[in-house]
DNA sequence: TTATTTTGCTTAATCGATTAAGCGGAGTAA
DNA sequence: TTACTCCGCTTAATCGATTAAGCAAAATAA
């Protein structure tokens, strides 16, 4: 690589001292009495050699790397991958660069990019913390880093947040069903013990069970796995010969894909014969032959908010505030 | 943030200098003739201490971040998600972490991602190269940077690249077609000067064009935007009140996905009517009444191999190497 | 015994920036 | 004239690690 120019450089073509290159180049010129003629002549050699501070020097000095890490399940799922971009705009604009891990919903995965993301020094921590983390979490919280989780929380840490009412979502969407008729319905979701997962669920019992069909409540609780089939498979044997269901609300993208794929292969009518709502948008939705209707996350506000609660709270490390975000439900062929 | 162990507190709990500690925490102890027991001291002192290396402090030293930095269009999508994620996986086997940056195919933003993380010291870049950069990556590769395209590149320019032989795909996508006994196959592809757009337009015209339907030859060019809609309209506008159309190539992911919305829209019948191959795949094909015959490109290779050469060129910076990998074409009911 | 090598450690420079402290000289006040 | 304040700059410590150079003691060779 050509030889990278230093401020030493700046320092030695101008005739100065290197302090005074960097007060220029930090906009202290006023506060340190610079001289007018010394601070011009810094400022034509800087853009001459074309001078771009070092950052690792930077924050070696001043112990910040404006760097912010972000670990979600998989950077590879349009959700998430979606949020990752919002969230590296934000971020860009306030300065800081971001980076990422999947951590595949795995608590050693997690633990091992936390350690990662720590020991290279960055500035706060945006998770979407994995089942059975809690320990992880608290941890962090202890060290003091600044920290949001996202899409998930621990009820029993004293954490930012930045989620969705999932509570309330479930529950319109369950209402929305019932508006259109169907009343058998049943919910798919993942064996989790995270509270995004139980409010998702407690809305639709509690949805169900004001609307007097606490009869029909049925949770069906698939494991998580990375391989589509295997969901596949779990939510087959749960469907089959249950002739007792009318219409079903997943819990998550990935389980409506799956789901979706059974019905199709099944060859079962959606909406006549079972109605269908899904968490998360996605443009595979839009090109089932009957357009999935869809809780819609607001993925920019999500994503804004937690690198803006951030970044306050690298400034007012005390300053807890935890946002539940409205759903928009988004009403499609598959439910009417 | 509560109190960061340093080599010096190692150090100071042994009673040896801090050279010591460096020597046996990089696990120098036999070539640098550290004593046994001082070994076993300073290793218990750092499993005590729960001691992590600054890495901040190492880069400095070492000149060697340990970093890569990689550009694509926009992690938002699918296939650079994917493409991110394997990267992601690999890298931190080699022990580097990935920042990811998003150029929305803009050649400003681009630069100013390079910038960044250029001064961010990254130990090299993997870029999916914007339309009119040619000098960016020529100015990158005259200071040396370790530095892959992906994707894409410059033929005019000595830089390493991994990218789809996109020639060979289209080339074989439009036989597929053939056989099939499609004849009027018109390809839409976007408005680019970037040689994986050429390719993929000159394998359908010399496909055309050996199985003697030159005169069926047709391409239309779609600017690029990032409005669906956008795109929708100029794709309507072109294929409108074409009769002479029986198969449609889409050189992308999301030319497919637009061109699929008109053509449902318009009620236009697949395969019978008209058979359709896209390029990379996307669950949303899947669920399309019929489902899409796809280019795919080795995302898992691809990724890793990016990976891989940038490493071996940080080692080795004069080994120019080149993979134009091969697609597989996953023949589906779009298209028979 | 003396000379040489080996062993096991310390010292201190260094990476590139930031920044508190200090130092002359000019200007002002007494 | 002397004392004090400002101004404009330099010096040098510092962040936390790495590592070449060097030193004293012990071991070995002559």
């Amino acid at each position: 690589m050509s030889a990278r120019v230093r401020i030493k450089d700046i320092a030695e073509k101008v005739g100065v001292s290197t302090a005074l290159v960097s007060y220029v180049m930090n906009g202290k010129e006023k506060e340190k009495r610079v001289g007018q003629d010394i601070v011009k002549k810094i400022r034509e050699a800087a853009g001459e050699l074309n001078y771009q501070p070092n950052r690792i020097a930077q924050s070696l000095r001043t112990g910040s790397t404006k760097t912010i890490g972000l670990i979600v399940a998989d950077i590879a799922i349009p959700f998430f991958g979606q949020l990752a971009r919002v969230i590296e705009d934000e971020a860009s604009k306030n300065g800081f660069t971001v980076i990422i891990g999947s951590s595949d919903e795995d608590a050693i995965k997690q633990g091992s990019l936390i350690d990662t993301f720590s020991y290279r020094q960055v500035d706060g921590l945006i998770i979407v913390p994995s089942d059975g983390t809690a320990d992880q979490i608290a941890a962090l919280v202890k060290q003091g880093m600044p920290l949001v989780l996202m899409d998930r929380y621990f009820p029993e840490l004293e954490t930012c947040h930045v989620c969705l009412d999932n509570y309330k979502a479930s529950y319109e969407a369950v209402n929305h069903l019932i508006s259109q008729g169907y009343q058998q319905i049943t919910m798919i979701a993942y064996r989790s013990g995270m509270i995004h997962m139980h409010e998702r669920i407690r809305g639709y019992r509690e949805a169900m069970a004001a609307a007097n069909f606490a009869n029909y409540i049925k949770v069906l609780e698939v494991p998580y796995s990375f391989s589509r089939t295997e969901t596949e498979n779990s939510i087959e044997k749960c469907i089959n010969g249950n002739k007792e269901i009318d219409a079903l609300l997943f819990a998550t993208n990935s389980l409506t894909t799956a789901g979706l794929n059974y019905i199709n292969k099944m060859g079962i009518k959606v909406p006549d014969e079972i109605g269908i709502v899904g968490y998360d948008g996605n443009e595979a939705f839009d090109f089932f032959y009957a357009p999935i209707t869809i809780v819609e996350q607001p993925l920019n506000e999500i994503g804004t908010k937690s690198v803006n609660t951030l970044i306050s709270l690298m400034n007012d490390p005390d300053k807890i505030v935890r946002f539940d975000l409205s759903h928009s439900l988004n009403i499609r062929k598959s439910s009417r």
